[in-house]
Formats: structure tokens, sequence, C-alpha cells
DNA sequence: TACGGACCTTGATTTGGGTCAAAGGACGCC
DNA sequence: GGCGTCCTTTGACCCAAATCAAGGTCCGTA
């Protein structure tokens, strides 16, 4: 059922489209040798969980394509997404033997994964790893800070205008471009994930992103293609105080 | 008008109360020495601002007594804070001049500080230094993905019953015991400052705990100074998941 | 003792978003 | 081609929390 692993793949750390962004980016090439012996690729189909909540996690990892994303539940079933994980993010936490955090796959997924304990151990002797994650860290704390903002004081119009803006950006980081007037992108979420990424329900989403249709600030094709028409007039709904936003 | 330093003060590492939780937690003698070195104390009054988001920040601290918040505002003025410093946490962000958070003094407060700059060469040198800056950023990571839960799926009567949980909790933590049957502390905020944490109204956090009190879940002894009848009936009315809540 | 200000409580009313319900695509499968 | 499933939209109604408003309590100072 689970496609555990993908062991025909081989790739080479050199030609890795998140070597330059992940944990190991700042390696030397003889760390980065140490890494690529460790390394094993994990594969996972649109939908699957890689791990529960509560659950053993002898392994971390970082995302090499596809999108995943990190929820916590109460216990009458309310959900809330806590962390969208994009290519080049960090799965698992050094030291700890549970995960903390429900992961699923959103889209296909492809992971670069390390057994907890030979990594944990190069993290102690290895700076350049330990540096790297300190500061992929301290960003991903930046981005959670930004959604507390997001889902303690915004309106669902203005939430969904943000999570527009937040996807365009990345969308466009990923052409190395940055936003600006007349754009378009995919949505990479259901109504119901975005839903519990913006602490919304489904039908609230739904509404929004018609009333936002309506007004003109967005034009969609299918459900999932989105143009907007001026990015700028997308950033004023979302709020935000002028500079523009997520530091994810 | 700030009271910036307190020159006359000059507590030795060694007997400094936040030692075994601080950055400088798993430092040997000669690394203690070189912080040592560099530190000086800043004071500051209840209710002083210590920086403003945005601008330059040419320190980084821990706190040693005290507590602090950190909020974030829209350009209207929604205000939502993002974190809660309590002795031992950690301001400032190593590699960045601005400061991304409004910090504001709650209660007096004492902080040891660091010149940014040799602080992170210090940090690039000594591991030890770095591995627990990497913990202590891990563990505000979990308490900020807590909160997120809290701020996009409780109910107000949930969200205050959680903050009471997590400030008896803390309270409990200082005194090395674990909160349970009947406990009591002191709220070290306003009715305000809770609502900005809790994403409410100060008038909702009134009605809530006002609610609570009725129910015979928490009693008052004037506005600040609680008195929790049965620990476990508290958890119950905060929703979690189980187990118990904030990892802080 | 009276006054001012900060903080808190409570009531009346409004409203944004949740809940419940129905139905409309889109897509894969038999 | 018909059917089931998943995702999405839209409508009607309701409720929790926001908003607007009025007082109350406590405390420091004149």
């Amino acid at each position: 059922m689970t496609i555990q692993s993908a062991p025909d793949l081989s790739l080479n750390c050199g030609d890795c489209p998140i070597r330059h962004r992940a944990v190991c980016a700042r390696c030397e090439s003889d760390e980065l040798k140490r890494l690529e012996d460790m390394k094993t690729y994990r594969s996972y189909e649109a939908g699957q969980t890689v791990v529960w909540a509560g659950d053993e996690m002898d392994f971390v990892a970082s995302v090499v394509s596809g999108i995943a994303t990190l929820t916590q539940a109460l216990e009458d079933g309310r959900t809330q997404m806590v962390g969208l994980l994009l290519p080049s993010d960090f799965v698992g936490r050094p030291g700890r033997s549970r995960a903390a955090y429900t992961v699923t796959a959103t889209s296909d997924l492809l992971m670069c994964s390390f057994r907890r304990k030979p990594f944990e151990l190069m993290l102690a002797e290895t700076p350049s790893v330990a540096q790297r994650l300190l500061q992929m860290t301290l960003d991903e704390l930046d981005a959670a800070r930004e959604w507390m903002l997001l889902l303690g004081r915004k309106s669902a119009r203005e939430k969904i205008a943000s999570l527009l803006a937040i996807i365009a950006r990345r969308d466009a980081t990923l052409r190395l471009t940055s936003p600006q007037g007349r754009i378009n992108f995919d949505l990479p979420l259901t109504r119901e994930a975005m839903a519990d990424y913006l602490g919304l329900t489904l039908e609230t989403v739904s509404r929004q992103i018609s009333a936002l249709k309506r007004d003109g600030v967005i034009e969609l094709e299918g459900k999932r293609h989105v143009t907007v028409p001026d990015f700028d007039e997308l950033l004023a709904e979302a709020g935000d105080d002028s500079d523009g936003g997520a530091l994810i």
C-alpha cells in the first residue's frame, strides 16, 4: 500500500534540485559524501500519510519534490495545519523519537531521508549542518509567527488573500522572479486543506474565493488555476503591514 | 526615560539564575568566560518597550528575570502577541539587524545582552552555543505551532483555559513541581494582553474568566490571583488532546 | 477626602463565519 | 454511456464573539 522507498532512484547529491537550499546547503564535498552514504529516498503518493502524530519516527528528511502538510488535531476532530512543507524543507526533529505532527503528502512526494541517530551524530560533529538547520528553523519560526497573526486577527477575506499571496510568492521564487503585475499559478491545496490552514471552514473558503472573483481581485480557470490581474491589489486585500507578508 | 543599562549590576555567570536553561546552558567554563566578558545587563520597567518592530537592533539577549512579550501588528492597529518571553528565553535573531517584532516589558525586566556581531562570531565558533540555540528555537517552534492550533480552532472558553493551564504549568516548573490537584498562581498579564495573545477582545476575555469562575473551574482573589480547585478539570476545559498542551 | 486614570466587568446589539442542507461539476471505472 | 466518488458551490439559518456603551474597582496623588 505504502510506497516507502524508491531504491531504484539514486540521485547524485551534486545534481540534487535542493542541493543549495536544504539542510545540506553549506556542506563541503567531504561532508556531502558522508550524507550521501547515509541517505535513502522515500516516495509517497498524493494523499498518503507519511507519519501520524505520536508515532515512532526513526528518520529525518528533506522534501525533494512535492508538497506535504503538518497538521495537529484536537481530540474531537478539529484540525489545524501548522506547516506547509515545500521542496528543501526539513521534516522531523533531531533528539525526538516521536512525530509531534501528522505529516501528509498533498501531492506526490519525494523525500531524501536519513536515519535519525546517524544524522544526530553528524549534527553534533558538523557545524555547517547545525548552522544551516538553525537558520532554517529560525525561518520556520518567523513563518509560524506570521501565521499566528493571520489566524488571530485577520478576517476570512484577508486570510484567503494572504494565502494566495504566499502561494504566488513561492511560485515566483521557484522561477527566480518576484511577483508583480499580472500573474498566475495553480493552487496546490483542496478547499478543505486551505480551510485547515486558515482556521476556517471549507464553505467559508469557497465563499470568499467566489467573492474575490466577483470583485475582480482574482480570475479562475477551473477550480485550481488562479490569475491575479494586479498583485498589489491582492496584497492590499491581505491587509499586511506594507512591505509584504510571509518570510517563507 | 529608558533604563537601558544596569552598570552597577555585575552578576557572576556561575550564580546566574538562568545559567542552566539559557543559551549558555551547555557552555564549558572557558566558553562561559568568553560570554561573561561580552555580556552587559539591560533593565526595563514594566510597560516599557524594549524595541519596536522594524527598528535597528544591534544586540541579542537572554531574559534573566521578568516577563516580556513579542507582538506583531496589522497597519490598522489590530495586534497579535506571537510570543511570551520568560526567564532564560532568547531575544533577537543572529544574522538579522532589524527587530521583526515589538518587544515589550510586561513586568520589570532584566536581560543579559550581547552585541550582535561578537555573539554571531561566537555562534560560528562554539558548537555548544549553536546547539543549545537550535534546541531552544525548535522548542519555540513547537510552542508557536501549539498556539496556531489554539488560535485557529479553539473556542474562547478553551483559549482562556489553555492560557491558564500554560501559566500554571510554567509557574509550577519554576518551583520544580508539576501542577496537579488544587493550585494557585498570579496572572502576569492584563486582560488586554491576554486578549492579544489569544486572538480575542478584552471584553470576551473578561466574560469567559467570569464564566469559568461562575462554573467553579477557577476562583479569583482580586483580579490577578487565580486558584484552580482541580487542575485536571481545567485541562479538560482546555480541550487539548489528552496528554497536556504546550511544549514550552 | 476627593479626583483622575488604568484596569476590569457587564449589558445590549450586531455581525462574520459556522452549521446544515442540497445540488452541481469533474473524473475514473465498469 | 451510466454511475459513484470526490471536490466544490450556494443558500438558509444560527450562534459565538465583536462592537458599542455604561459603570465599577482599585490605587496613587493632590
